[in-house]
DNA sequence: CCGCATCCGAAAGGATACTG
DNA sequence: CAGTATCCTTTCGGATGCGG
C-alpha cells in the first residue's frame, strides 16, 4: 500500500505518476498513434516511426499490451507475422494526449525561447 | 532543424515530445502543482513534497525557470529568502495536465489490473 | 519475419556532507 | 535558509549478433 502522505507527495501509485511514467517514455506515444491508423505488423510499426531498435520496440509493445493498451496477435505462419491493434483503452489515452499536444503546440515556441534566453544568460 | 520525416517518426523537437519530456520527469508536476497554490519558498516546497533531495529540487526547479513556467525571486536579506512563482504559462499547463489526470483516475485501476494479470501469466 | 541475448554508454536521480 | 559538491546506483535506451 502506498503510504498516506499529508499533502501533495510523491507516489509511485498515483494514477497520475502512473500514466506520466507510461506515456512519458520516448516511444509510447508515437506507437500508439501509429496504431491509431489501424492494425500493424511488427516492422511496419518499425519503419513507420524510424529509429527505434527491434529490442525496444519489442520492450515497449510487451509492456503497452501487458498494460491493456494494445493486443498482440500473433498467426501461427511461416514467415511469422504478428499484428498489434489498439484496444478500447488504448485508444481512449489518445483524447489527454491530443489536449497536451494542442497545449505543446500552441506554447512551446515560448518554451524555446525561454530556454534559448536562459541559456545566453547562462554563457554570458 | 529537425529532419523532415515523411510520416511519423521520433523528433526531439516535436512539440508534444518537448512538452512530454518537460511533465514526464519524476518532479515537474508536483512542483507545479504545490505552486498552484501560491508562492512558495525552497524548504516549503521541498517539504510539501517530500522525498526530494535540495540537489534534484535545485535543478528541477532550474530548468522550469529557464523555461519559463515558474519564476525565481531571490531577496537580499539574511538569512536568505527566496520564493518560488507561476507564470501563466505554467498555471496554463494544469489544464491539459487535469485532462491526464482524469483519464489516469478513470483507468489507473484497468490498467493496473491489466498489468497483475500480465504478471501473473508471465511467471507461471 | 519477429524477435531474443548480451554488452554497453549516458543520464536521471539519490545519499551524504558541506558552505555563503 | 538555500543551496553546492561528490560520489554512487539505477534505469533507459542503443549496438550488435544470433535463433525459431
Amino acid at each position: 500500500m502506498a503510504i498516506a502522505w499529508e499533502g501533495n507527495a510523491y507516489d509511485p501509485e498515483c494514477p497520475t505518476r502512473v500514466v506520466l511514467d507510461r506515456i512519458g517514455d520516448k516511444w509510447t506515444v508515437l506507437i500508439i498513434e501509429v496504431l491509431d491508423a489501424g492494425p500493424r505488423r511488427f516492422n511496419e510499426i518499425r519503419l513507420a516511426i524510424g529509429g527505434i531498435t527491434p529490442k525496444v520496440l519489442t520492450s515497449t509493445l510487451r509492456s503497452l499490451a501487458a498494460d491493456g493498451l494494445i493486443v498482440r496477435e500473433a498467426f501461427g505462419e511461416v514467415p511469422p507475422r504478428v499484428e498489434y491493434r489498439l484496444t478500447d483503452l488504448g485508444r481512449s489515452l489518445l483524447e489527454p494526449v491530443a489536449a497536451l499536444r494542442q497545449w505543446a503546440e500552441r506554447n512551446v515556441a515560448e518554451i524555446e525561447g525561454n530556454r534559448n534566453s536562459a541559456e545566453a544568460v547562462a554563457t554570458r
